[in-house]
DNA sequence: TATTTTTACGCAAACGTTTGCATTAGATTA
DNA sequence: TAATCTAATGCAAACGTTTGCGTAAAAATA
């Protein structure tokens, strides 16, 4: 007897069965038109034989690949590998593999990286912009291949799309308010990249509420960063603490800067947050531990590529391609921690 | 003329110029035996009708997917996204697409996946085992398979196979060590999971540094932890206050404790270092944030990922199997904050 | 019993690419 | 000029699965 080098297949099964491929094929697809009887058969001889499918030839074959793409712009930001958990919790479930790619926040190897998944790989695609990408024509080929996208986070502006989001203007808002409502009187925000549309949002927010409380707005309170880094953040408080009246609340466009201002500040001999209250954005495992704990903004990004997933899924299985295109807005929470607890 | 319902294909290109489909294909890949005229002519048209080769049945065909499986139990464990990141950075440069899997740290789970990856999907996989596997048997049709695997951090014991991972005794060692050099005299250990190799790898080292430098040896200064979660750590910090000397230097098996020794030593009127210098393992983001910084050993997480990639996709290429199974030990790093810089 | 329906399975093509083996024409050599 | 070689391309099979359609036998109906 001759030993088989590869793997065991349907033609094998159907040979050792005096069946044929077909049949085997419809055996274990459990179709209704095989008897329940030959399934068994089927089954067992297929444990027996060890048989398992080439889903690649399946794929080849019915043209679906079950498996999604997702572009982020680094895998190493927690916010990122909490979106990929989720994109991956629901996508295993529901049968689908998860395909990574980092553009490294670069448009030229986010254009790289959509061409390569042109080629069939994938059935759809999750993605968060590279900072500077601010045109979409790479985007555009997968709608003429019947490709469902869906965008996170930094989305297209103007581009008709799937988008998971949060509502950033909202949660500023709510963060800003809560502020005042403990008696904040002058606060500062350090806001984002102002190209980007999360952080103009964010900005709008937190004028908003300073709006809506009469509180006497004064520019010179916002400071727009580059990338919101821990060592921004720690110019930023620095210049804060230069102020002739020194901020008594501070909203930070996100946690780090927020971590920043809180030890500068306390290096400086102030309070937080009995002489100045902050609070961060997207719930950093940081903020809780630095000290005081920082209250921030949950910004849901397990839930974000839970959602991503789902809708991507649903747009797939959407064979006649009849869904419009959605926008979801996913709620926030405010997180209060010590940061802002004074009176 | 009839509008081209599906994308093109080697075929459409083919009766396009004239040429056979094997032609195409060999002008495509640049093969010597297709003169260059043809090749440009191929290129030119490919162009044209905006060609994708559909790498599926190219998979298909060469039975070689340019896909590699990644098995992690969380992907938002930050030590994880960073190994990712690293498997990702080299496997794209390199040509290969990654696929990755959360287990959950549930062996069924695992399993589950494992038997998933069986079906010629990856070419490869890269494991990080759940934390409670024991039993490496699902692992072992791989082998027959002769697709290679590549175990990290979390690999298993007394089974051939490849391996990369951090010197953990000398690591440990290594950062005990640095205590006693810095007069430490009474040093404590918060151990992970003894059941797992590397936690108590980490022991010994600790041991062993205590022991060459005849410190004397006191069973209660180890305390073992099941998840060296912040939340255990504050219960060792707790009972480690309680001891009638406490200890004056601490060697926690990873950050999140370090972090909790540190903020409940604080506050219980404990000075870090000067009272008690704390030395944590992983170089976490929060070893940069906590006051006072922490010491720490870099774990090397995103290079692991890189060699994890680069042996297994050296383990791929060779087609006839002749490499052996290897270990790749990554040389850790003591980096000196200020948790431990008494004197 | 003759006819129709149902059940259970087989046939064969197809998916798009790759590749070993022709094959042809032109170039080179004897 | 005949024989050999080389260069460039084509033929056709193959990869393993799925699926529309056909068909034989069994069951149901007339």
């Amino acid at each position: 007897m001759v030993m088989k080098q590869s793997r065991t297949t349907l033609k094998d099964l159907a040979e050792d069965l005096n069946l044929s491929p077909s049949t085997i094929s419809r055996a274990l697809a459990n179709h209704p038109a095989i008897s329940d009887a030959t399934k068994k058969k089927v089954q067992k001889k297929a444990e027996e034989l060890g048989f398992i499918p080439n889903s690649i030839a399946s794929s080849f074959r019915k043209k679906k690949s079950q498996s999604i793409g997702v572009i982020v712009p680094r895998i190493d930001i927690h916010f990122h590998s909490l979106v990929i958990s989720g994109i991956e919790e629901f996508a295993y479930k529901t049968g689908y593999n998860v395909t990574i790619f980092q553009s490294k926040d670069s448009t030229t190897r986010e254009k790289e990286i959509v061409k390569l998944l042109q080629n069939k790989m994938v059935e759809g695609v999750i993605i968060c912009l590279a900072i500077e990408t601010y045109d979409y024509d790479h985007f555009k080929k997968f709608k003429k291949l019947g490709v469902p996208l869906v965008f996170y986070d930094r989305v297209p502006s103007n581009y008709d799309t799937n988008k998971i989001v949060i509502n950033d203007f909202e949660s500023a808002f709510k963060a800003t308010e809560h502020l005042i409502k403990r008696g904040c009187k002058r606060i500062a925000h350090i806001a984002g990249n102002q190209s980007t549309p999360i952080f103009k949002e964010r900005l709008e927010g937190y004028k908003s509420a300073i709006r809506k409380h009469n509180l006497s707005f004064d520019e010179k309170l916002i400071i727009p960063c580059k990338s919101l880094s821990y060592e921004e953040g720690v110019q930023c408080a620095e210049s804060f603490l230069k102020f002739s009246s020194i901020p008594d609340g501070i909203f930070c466009a996100n946690d780090y800067t927020a971590v920043s201002v809180i030890q500068v500040f306390r290096k400086a001999g102030m309070r937080i947050p009995e002489d100045t209250a902050v609070v961060g954005f997207s719930n950093y495992p940081i903020s809780r531990v630095i000290e005081p704990h920082l209250t921030t903004i949950n910004d849901r990004a397990f839930q974000m590529g839970v959602e991503a997933s789902k809708l991507l899924i649903r747009l797939i299985e959407d064979e006649k391609r009849t869904l419009k295109s959605e926008t979801i807005s996913l709620e926030t929470e405010l997180i209060v921690r010590e940061s802002s607890m004074k009176d």
